[in-house]
DNA sequence: CATACGTGGTT
DNA sequence: TAACCAAGTAT
């Protein structure tokens, strides 16, 4: 429990110091509309702001209303996320687009007990949402929340362990203020992500130094603690670029990552004799294992002698599908 | 509870 | 270069 004093000095402080160094404009800052807030929250998980505002100017540039994007082909929405990574986002967006237009009306929820069973929001987006938008006290636990807390309160715990990160949303909720609970979330976050960031906190001009046991203890170099995952073996795969008549042949993926995205076959399904007009090795390296790829551009003459499950596009339509984004890259360097 | 799920930037 | 990091959720 912490004491009322002391959670309004808190809030208080984090808001104080958000008046003069947050950040105001940011391209989903301009209004509260709750569709674009999640929009934004969803393209912002796991992903830096500086990555994600071009993704986000595209898209609800096209998909500007729920109906938009609940009329969209998930094909649409998967070429628009392309390059964005962890796609299983893009296929949860558009079925909660889908789910609200049906069962909500078009009309966004605002209720936590809606929101949270909606496919990608969970108790963090759904808290975001609930405070940017209806001013609900509600409370998030991102990255950045849990850095300011397990730093604040000397948290010396992995944020790993479920007990820590239920200790964390116990404080994250403590600390709200009565009012201004939007800003406060914006603040805090925006404290996170700018003074006490990750590496080299600016510890000097922290609003809030004082009463910061990482501070005091001289352990803002180790809070917040991680439990490293175990390295995993590479894993390997080849692509077949067939080319006929200028169009290249791609099948959808829908197995583990780039799942709905756009890819050039696995395996050589040519039985004739073929030449290998360019061929080369890559590799991308994932949250959770590194892939070690064998690329061959096979032109053939007749699209029959392939009977494989995909479509043939143009070279110049690459740029506009629904690729991962190192795949999409090989392809363009391929087109040149 | 641990793991799957991308990508690009920084150290 | 490898490791770490970034507005988490689903299973």
């Amino acid at each position: 429990m912490i004491a009322s004093q002391s959670k309004k000095k808190f809030s208080d402080k984090i808001l104080e110091w958000h008046r003069h160094h947050g950040r105001y404009d940011l391209p989903w800052q301009k209004n509260k509309d709750p569709y674009l807030v999640w929009i934004s929250e969803i393209m912002l998980q796991q992903t830096q702001v500086g990555t994600v505002i071009p993704f986000y100017i595209k898209f609800i540039d096209r998909f500007r209303t729920i109906v938009d994007l609940a009329e969209a082909s998930e094909d649409e929405v998967m070429a628009y996320w392309s390059g964005l990574g962890f796609y299983s986002r893009a296929r949860n967006l558009h079925k909660t687009a889908k789910i609200i237009a049906v069962q909500f009306s078009c009309k966004f929820p605002d209720s936590y007990e809606n929101l949270i069973q909606l496919p990608g929001i969970g108790k963090s987006t759904a808290g975001a949402i609930l405070s940017f938008c209806y001013k609900k006290k509600f409370a998030i636990l991102d990255g950045n929340v849990k850095r300011v807390l397990s730093r604040f309160f000397g948290i010396q715990e992995s944020i790993n362990l479920t007990k820590t990160e239920k200790h964390l949303w116990d404080i994250s909720e403590q600390l709200l203020p009565d009012n201004d609970i939007d800003i406060y979330t914006q603040a805090i976050m925006d404290f996170g992500a700018t003074l006490c960031t990750p590496k080299k906190p600016q510890c000097d001009s922290c609003p809030i130094n004082q009463t910061c046991i990482a501070k005091k203890n001289n352990l803002t170099g180790t809070i917040p603690l991680k439990n490293k995952t175990k390295t995993q073996a590479d894993r390997s795969t080849e692509f077949y670029i067939y080319e006929c008549n200028k169009q290249i042949l791609l099948v959808k993926n829908r197995t583990g990552v780039w799942n709905g995205l756009w890819l050039p076959p696995q395996q050589n399904s040519l039985s004739k004799k073929y030449i290998i007009h360019k061929q080369g090795e890559r590799q991308c390296v994932f949250s959770h294992y590194r892939l070690k790829y064998k690329y061959f551009l096979i032109k053939i003459t007749n699209k029959k002698d392939l009977m494989v499950d995909g479509l043939w596009f143009d070279w110049k339509e690459i740029s506009d599908l629904g690729l991962p984004a190192p795949i999409k890259s090989l392809m363009i360097n391929l087109s040149n």
